[in-house]
RNA sequence: AGGGGAAUGGUGUAAUGGUAACACGUGGGUCUCCAAAACCUUUGUUGAGGGUUCGAGUCCUUCUUCCCCUG
């Protein structure tokens, strides 16, 4: 019986200030940063996904940043396997990121991987809804996995669509598939998010689109569109990239897209709220007084050299 | 100054004289492999006064504000 390895993470919505309390607690720790981000994994997308600068990765080591081509697709079970071979390799993790969904293939083990995806089936099935209809390709899903279809909304087709691919693939039912509780997870999380009022975050997303744009994001999607990324790749469905394509193509005007993206950013906020909202581990602080909360947070390692001791 | 036009939720619009609607925003929420994605849901409106009418966002009238044209 081993005791559970203690993982940090650090959460909350974007712009909340994450990688600037990340470093500090890194350092006196002695930890290493892991990206808990959806779109930082991706290489040559910097600005827009206010990746830790070149100078702050050098000062701590950092993990799972810059490793994807912008062309390739990436999915949440291979976050969970990669992060998990860092976490069990470095002595003090930090997982530092807004991807509530990667936080949850890490906190509860949920076998992501154990159904893998087929992107012929979910071509068919997205071509019934299409052609048919959401409601038909609900109907069917009523057929294969009744628990499921009560549960998804007929206009939720993604959904739908991967709780029919699971029952193809597999011959039995998503909804048979058992959810793993809190209790089972693999490590000792210590989550902390970052909380603001919603008019100072909101604040908050404004300026740093703004910061964005003067640090050259226009200049960053147009390498990326010239490197060949095409439009409709997993990276570029990030904030700030997909709505600039069409600056690119003159079919938008500049200052529409950055309104686009400020108003875009505070839904994703919204939604990253309501994510981490219900999570009950987690420990919501504010950025008022930094010192005593990377004390905090480090409470329980001591220093640097007894992180390097087996704990318990 | 004269002439013309327009005033409807936070914004943009709709409504043969007959229950004021839609989109976006705002607020709340969902999440079993695209999650910076996808989806669900809530909220709030006829510029002010008078008149016609069984009934007015709609017709008449006065005022206010804005836009256009002429000077």
């Amino acid at each position: 019986m081993t005791k559970k390895k203690r993982v940090i993470a650090i959460v909350g919505p974007t712009a909340s200030g994450k990688t600037a309390l990340s470093l500090p607690v890194a350092k006196k720790l002695g930890g290493d940063i892991l990206c808990m981000d959806s779109m930082q994994i991706y290489k040559y997308m910097d600005i827009g996904t206010a990746k830790p600068t070149p100078a702050e990765q050098a000062a701590v080591p950092h993990h799972l940043h810059s490793f994807l081509e912008p062309e390739e697709t990436f999915s949440v079970s291979q976050y969970a396997s990669l992060a998990r071979q860092v976490i069990d390799r470095v002595e003090v993790p930090i997982l530092v990121g807004g991807t509530g969904m990667y936080l949850q293939s890490l906190s509860l083990p949920m076998d992501y991987g154990a159904v893998g995806g087929d992107e012929g089936i979910r071509k068919k099935y997205h071509e019934i809804a299409d052609t048919q209809g959401a409601e038909a390709l609900h109907d069917l899903l009523k057929q294969a996995d009744p628990l499921s279809a009560a549960r998804l909304h007929p206009n939720d087709v993604r959904r739908v669509v991967r709780a029919l691919e699971v029952f193809e693939l597999t011959g039995s039912p998503l909804s048979a598939q058992k959810m793993p509780g809190p209790q089972d997870a693999p490590y000792d999380f210590q989550i902390y998010a970052l909380s603001w009022p919603r008019e100072t975050l909101y604040a908050r997303i404004d300026r740093r689109v703004d910061e964005m744009m003067k640090d050259g994001l226009l200049e960053e999607v147009k390498s990326l569109r010239a490197r060949g990324v095409p439009a409709d790749a997993q990276s570029m469905q990030g904030l700030g990239y997909k709505e600039l394509l069409p600056v690119l193509d003159g079919t938008m005007a500049l200052p529409d897209a950055v309104n686009l993206i400020k108003l875009r950013t505070r839904h994703f906020a919204k939604r990253q709220l309501t994510w981490f909202n219900r999570d009950e581990r987690i420990h919501w602080r504010t950025l008022d007084r930094l010192e005593p909360l990377i004390e905090e947070i480090c409470a329980g390692y001591e220093n640097a050299d007894a992180a390097l001791q087996p704990i318990g």
